[in-house]
DNA sequence: TGATTCTTTGCAACCGGTTGCAAAAATGAA
DNA sequence: TTCATTTTTGCAACCGGTTGCAAAGAATCA
């Protein structure tokens, strides 16, 4: 169907390399010769094959973007900005799901098959073991909202957890708040660990204040209606609770109004990530502003700099969290 | 960095077809050979390469996923069907976010450009143009979502919406409203179009009761609050609505609540999609069910046959709706 | 054992492009 | 006009694979 080379070469009465050369961007080729190339590629219908391309040039342009997180809201404004950013740089996204476990060993080779020029892992719960692999096959690796560390193995991009942690405590603290809880996310993710820390950090010097934590079983509204309806259920519940991301909190103030309990008067709820949702007028959730199209951006850009330099020294990129005040926190005293 | 075939033949001390052989299903190759390059391929941690291999097969795998609905949580739901079960027939999505306008045009070159064997533009509001271009250009495209005709030119998938407004006209009668509203989403989508026809369908053997009609601009939250909004205050309401999905209904419900209004009690509200925050328990939206998964897994299973056979006659397959039924709707009387 | 058939293997051409190199053409200087 | 220099062009090899074909090897049969 499609027009080749050969073919635009033929009727241009040309050499393949004259075609080759005039789609080459910096290649040298005369005006009289690109014109008379452009006009048989035109009346063909032409338009270089980049996969054949990119045997010589070793780029694909193609870049795995794997997640396990489809289910989350916040995960579609994520994928919507990561498509946009990498479409502006000229990528593009070749999209894995791993929510099937046993898809994770398979996708580091598949995405080798299709020579991807990198791969950017879009996850707070994957292992770093996962994004690992790919760089161990010697192929540019970012984890977007992956785990902050100290002497990180890959390149990560995100949020740092502990201090969110912090900047939600204090702020219960500021409140007026007695008794604060933690409802977390995962309590194998290293992101709940790490926020759970920045909490204890703050409440260390505050030892009158009663503090409880638990976990959620994933981030879902479900998981957050349960376990607030259990922590409702079984005890002295907390006169406020930071919980995981604003999907667990949707579901903690569902739990909470059925048990005819007011917010913010009886409970106070607080969340993570200012997801669209949580601005909108029926939820109005307070909550710590994630800033994700920040995050994003500097994750397409550490790519696109990796493909320069794929040896890279691994770096950790942190953004700075905020409050965003809304309905469910008592104001300040 | 990745080994290569000829790598694998050298060390194998065995020609490059013997080790292609061994890649290749269905090709002859002796139980002793196939070891001895399995070998020499572990021992170089060799896996082929897909798009070298593409030029001669003709086939890539790669299938362009095209939306433009980023911003409807049911499209999450969308992309996690699509990516899952094109995964599970061997093929892989690249994703394009036609959300910028100015990119339709180039992206029907651009996944021309990456060999594509296929193409499923899942959207409701995408020009029928659009998925035309693909067919034009010789590749297999399917649009999901799509608008059903009795003359399709290119695969259609989704559901008869027309039927879909009978559905909901047929269930406000019954419930005994006799003012109903049309909250449509966008007025020049086909999908609003023939639903609100399929209400008009219904209503006309129903002289007694009063119809009115509207359309938000978009299918946001925002869009679906602000027509409530306006239809709240303008003049005499109906005593339900249906709108035109799920978020647009959430938006209308928290305009309703603010106004100090009480649903069912004063206004009725009947959605379209079901998408999983409907059933939150926070926002127990009465509902048409639209089938996502099976239209997706149809969608997926109409691409595949159209890998063998491109020139298959279009054809337009529907999946009836159903009622959910929750509590935005009063009882049958 | 030799003749016949089936299976396995390697050669070489090809998929759709790019690119180093040297020859050819164009340009500039004298 | 001639010669040196720069630009443009085509040849041929290559990227990482597949595949038709014919030769070599193994298996079957008499």
């Amino acid at each position: 169907m499609a027009a080749t080379l050969k073919e635009v070469a033929l009727r241009a009465g040309v050499s393949r390399s004259a075609v080759s050369r005039t789609f080459t961007d910096g290649a040298s080729v005369s005006g009289k010769m690109r014109r008379k190339v452009e006009k048989a590629a035109d009346e063909l219908g032409y338009s270089p094959n980049f996969l054949a391309r990119s045997l010589n040039t070793g780029r694909t342009k193609l870049i795995g973007l794997v997640s396990n997180n489809f289910h989350n809201p916040i995960f579609l404004e994520v994928f919507d900005q990561f498509t946009r950013q990498l479409q502006d740089s000229g990528l593009r996204p070749l999209l894995v799901n791993l929510s099937d476990e046993d898809s994770a060993e398979n996708s580091v080779q598949m995405l080798r098959q299709y020579s991807v020029d990198g791969v950017i892992v879009a996850s707070s719960t994957l292992l770093p073991e996962f994004s690992k692999a790919f760089r161990d096959a010697g192929v540019p690796v970012v984890n977007s909202f992956g785990r902050h560390s100290s002497a990180p193995q890959v390149h990560v991009v995100g949020i740092d957890n502990a201090e969110c942690g912090r900047l939600a405590a204090r702020t219960l603290v500021e409140r007026g708040y007695k008794t604060i809880g933690f409802m977390g996310g995962p309590e194998l993710a290293t992101s709940t660990q790490d926020r759970l820390a920045g909490v204890r950090d703050v409440l260390r010097d505050h030892p009158e204040i009663t503090f409880s934590y638990s976990y959620a079983d994933d981030y879902s509204f479900p998981a957050g209606r349960r376990e607030m309806q259990r922590l409702l259920a079984n005890g002295p519940r907390a006169e406020a609770y930071f919980c995981g991301d604003d999907v667990l909190s949707i579901g903690a103030l569902s739990a909470i109004t059925d048990a005819g309990l007011n917010v913010p008067n009886d409970i106070g709820i607080i969340g993570l990530n200012d997801m669209e949702m949580a601005g909108w007028e029926n939820i109005n959730l307070t909550t710590i502003h994630q800033p994700v199209p920040q995050i994003i951006k500097s994750s397409v850009e550490l790519i696109v700099a990796m493909l320069d330099d794929p040896d890279r020294f691994p770096e950790a990129r942190l953004f700075p969290c905020t409050l965003v005040e809304r309905g469910t926190l008592r104001a300040p005293t």
